[in-house]
This record gives structure tokens, sequence and C-alpha cells, in this order.
RNA sequence: GGGUAGGUUCCAGAGUGGCCAAAUGGGGCAGACUGUAAAUCUGCUGGUUAUACCUUCGAUGGUUCGAAUCCAUCCCUACCCA
């Protein structure tokens, strides 16, 4: 094992607070594999950019010969985090957490390195207690405490609800650590106060308590709004380099900046236009996730369609469009058989009405007509759409 | 348990009997401009066999030629009191 010192500034390196740095660095003076958790509710079925962050952390620890805990919250999803907006989420079914939770574990071993990884889940402890061990695990936080939680404090203050069971979250992920006897947590920085919770409770176990180790926050393609599923702004590490690339390449040039910090660890090259800078970002981060081929190819296939405007040469799904059919019909196979998206009447309808649709660069505005395919023709559909009549 | 204010389309939030598929803003989508960036301008934004029809305004039932709007019951939320 490396020295202590040289550990510490590797894993400090990134992280938003650390809480504290003297602790850390008085454990890995024990010269021991710390147990390192992190946490994830297996409440969506991808992982994305967003969690990679965290992971990208613990991944370090484990290079440095320390122990990955990853703690599938199987049970706390059945709650959520509570964050106020997902406050009228309809509760996970015990399948769906089952299944998300195996394609979360799948997605997190492309940063995580199975062999030093110890999957743990929280269903294992909860689902055996009984109420009065709720009762004595509640009696020993107060509820002041709590409410000094940044959005049950600002929920309060604005009238809306909150739910006890919201308020036993934090505490749950506090038991966690106990149970796991970890030595260090990471999180996003929204996790401060429930990872704060997990040392007082592991203190009143007797245990010694964990380093807290919070990472900033990947704000989601909207630049706005923290990364999450149900903002519908998120990259998920299991799509296809195509996607990673093209979405990364939508984001905003400040985003850009934020993203090549947190993601990469660095600042974009000064003297480079910011397009070829977010070019860079892209492929880097379709190569972390599907393939360093993937990538390239997916650059190279942008570069054509969006730079060179070639989309006739660029990889184009292929389409036989069915013969005699309406324009509206057309393009409802096409998005169904290439795209698996389902887009009603009115949208189709709007789409060609407001000049999206095109053969070969020729809009099509008249919804009822009825176009003569020709074979090779590249038929965009919208902005990010295009496939190639077959 | 009592009182008060509420529950409207993706979100916020107008609308208190017909001109309501429902103002406005946000978000989203499309077009122009561009670097699939930002900013800006314009249009669209429930569904369909589409100049009409169907479903939607917490739920159910009712009044009416006609209900998001009125009545009844129920469900849910916040605030105040106990």
């Amino acid at each position: 094992m490396l020295p202590a010192a040289d550990q510490l500034a590797v894993l400090a390196r990134g992280c938003a607070t650390i809480i504290s740095e003297d602790d850390l660095l008085s454990k890995l003076k024990e010269g021991r594999p710390l147990r390192v958790k992190l946490g994830v509710d297996p409440t969506a079925p991808d992982i994305h950019l967003g969690h990679t962050v965290a992971m990208e952390k613990l991944r370090q620890f484990q290079e440095l010969g320390h122990t990955a805990v990853l703690l599938i919250g199987d049970f706390t999803a059945m709650i959520g985090d509570p964050t106020g907006r997902s406050a009228t989420r309809p509760p996970l079914t015990q399948e769906e957490v089952v299944a998300n939770a195996a394609t979360y574990t799948a997605q997190a071993f492309k940063i995580l390195d199975r062999s030093k990884t110890e999957i743990v889940r929280n269903g294992d402890w909860f689902r055996k207690m009984d109420f009065s061990e709720v009762v004595r695990l509640c009696s020993r936080v107060t509820l002041h405490q709590m409410l000094q939680r940044e959005d049950f404090r600002a929920r309060m203050e604005a009238g809306t609800e909150v739910r006890l069971h919201e308020i036993l979250y934090p505490i749950m992920q506090g038991w966690d650590s106990v149970e796991i006897r970890a030595d260090v947590e990471i999180g996003g920085t929204d996790q401060l106060f429930n990872i704060l919770v997990g040392r007082d409770l592991q203190k009143g176990s007797g245990q010694p308590q964990q380093v807290v180790m919070t990472m900033p926050l990947l704000e989601g393609t909207d630049g706005v709004r923290k990364m999450s599923k149900s903002y519908g702004n998120y990259i998920g590490v299991d799509e296809p380099a195509s996607e990673i690339f093209g979405k990364t390449m939508s984001i905003s040039d400040e985003l850009m900046r934020r993203w090549y910090l947190v993601l990469l660890g660095e600042q974009p090259a000064p003297d480079a236009h910011p397009m070829d800078a977010k070019k860079s970002l892209a492929e880097r981060l379709a190569a972390r996730f599907a393939g360093v081929e993937a990538a390239a190819a997916a650059r190279a296939d942008w570069d054509l369609r969006f730079s060179k405007k070639d989309l006739a040469g660029a990889g184009l799904p292929e389409f036989s469009p069915p013969a005699e059919a309406g324009l509206l019909t057309v393009l409802a196979a096409a998005y169904d058989q290439c795209f698996a998206v389902k887009k009603s009447t009115s949208d189709l309808r709007r789409l060609v009405e407001q000049g999206s649709v095109q053969v070969d660069g020729v809009k099509l505005t008249d919804p009822k007509s009825v176009v003569v395919w020709a074979a090779g023709a590249v038929l965009k559909l919208d902005k990010k759409s295009a496939v190639r009549i077959v």
C-alpha cells in the first residue's frame, strides 16, 4: 500500500467535502483495507453519469487496495430518498427493485473492479427488523435533528407535505453504515446529512465513526438541475456510444466546463475551440463507457452528419417503407421500427407541418401525401433521427 | 375531533354555467440563425378514421338543452384550534 499521505492526496482530489481529512489520514495509517461504502437506490434501471462521479472515487479506493462496499438500497428504494419532488412517486414493487438492482450492479462494474467489490443489500437487515427494533432505532434520533435537513425544513416552511416515512430514510441510510461497519461513506453533496446520521448512529453503537466524503453533484444535460432519470436530463452508462456522444455535444459550453472538472478532473484546453473541446469530452466519455472504438466511430459519424451535413454518408438505420401507405403511416413505422418510439398521429402531423420531415433535404409538408420512395434516399424525421430508405 | 383554504392539462397557475381541449409562464418539440452551444425570433405542445368527433379539470352520483364551473356524498392536502 502507498503511504497514507500519498493515498490521501489522491483521494481528496475532486471531493466537495471531507469530514475530516485528519480522520481519513489516521484511518489510512492503520494500513488495513478500509471498508468504503457507496449506497445506490435501484429506483431506476440504469446508472447515469451522475452516479459515476462517486463510483470513480470508490474505484480509486479500490486501486489503493481498499474494499468497496456497494450497498444496494433494495429496501430503501421502496421509500425513495426524499427530495420533495418525488414524494408522490408510486412505490416500486419488489420485482422492479430486484430487476433494477440486477442491471445496476452489472453497469456498476463498468467502473468498479468486481473482484474488490462487496455487494450488500439493506433489505437483508431491514426486512428482519421487528417493530420494537424500529422504535428503538428511532429513539436514538430527535425530530429536531431530522428537521435540520434542508429539504425537510424548506418543505415545512413552504407548507408542502412531509410524510413520516421520509424522515425515516436518513435514519435507515445511517443504520446501513452501522451494519456495514463502514470506515468511509461516499455520496453526492446532497447526501451529507444522511451520511452524518450514519456517524451518529455508529457512535451510539460504539463503532468508530465513518469518514464522510461528498462529491459534487453533476448537473444534467439541461445544465440546471442535477442529473436524474426523472428529469430526463441524463446520460446512461449503458447507452450506445452515439447517444453518449450526441447528448454530450448538445450541452452548453458552460456546462461542458463543469463536466470536464467533475467527470475528468481537469480543465478543457484553454486555447481549444469550445466545440472541439466538447467533441473531445464527448469522445472520452463515450470511450469510457462504450469502448474506444465505438467512441471513435461515433465521433466520425457525428462529424459526417452534422459538421459536414452529409447525412447520406452517415451510418443510418435502414428502413423499408410500406407500399402505398400515407406519409404519416410511414413515419410512424419508421419511428417504431428504427427507434422504438411510438409517436401519436398528432405528433407526426405536427412534425410534417412544421417542416421537420425531409427527404434528401427536401421538406415534406403535406401530411396527406403518398410519397414514392426511392431506394437509398435519406428520410430525416427530426433533429436527431434519420433513416435510409431501402 | 372542530374551523378555514384548496385539489385544473408535463410543472406552476388562471378559469366560477355555453365563446373551454381550457389564459399566462416554465419546460418540451419544430423552423430560422448556428458550433445538434448560448442568445434571439417564429410556430406547435390531449387523442382520432381530423373544417368534425372523442376523452380530460381529485372520485362518484345528480341538477341542466349544456358543467372544470352549480348541488350531494366520498377521497386527498395545507393552515389554525383541540
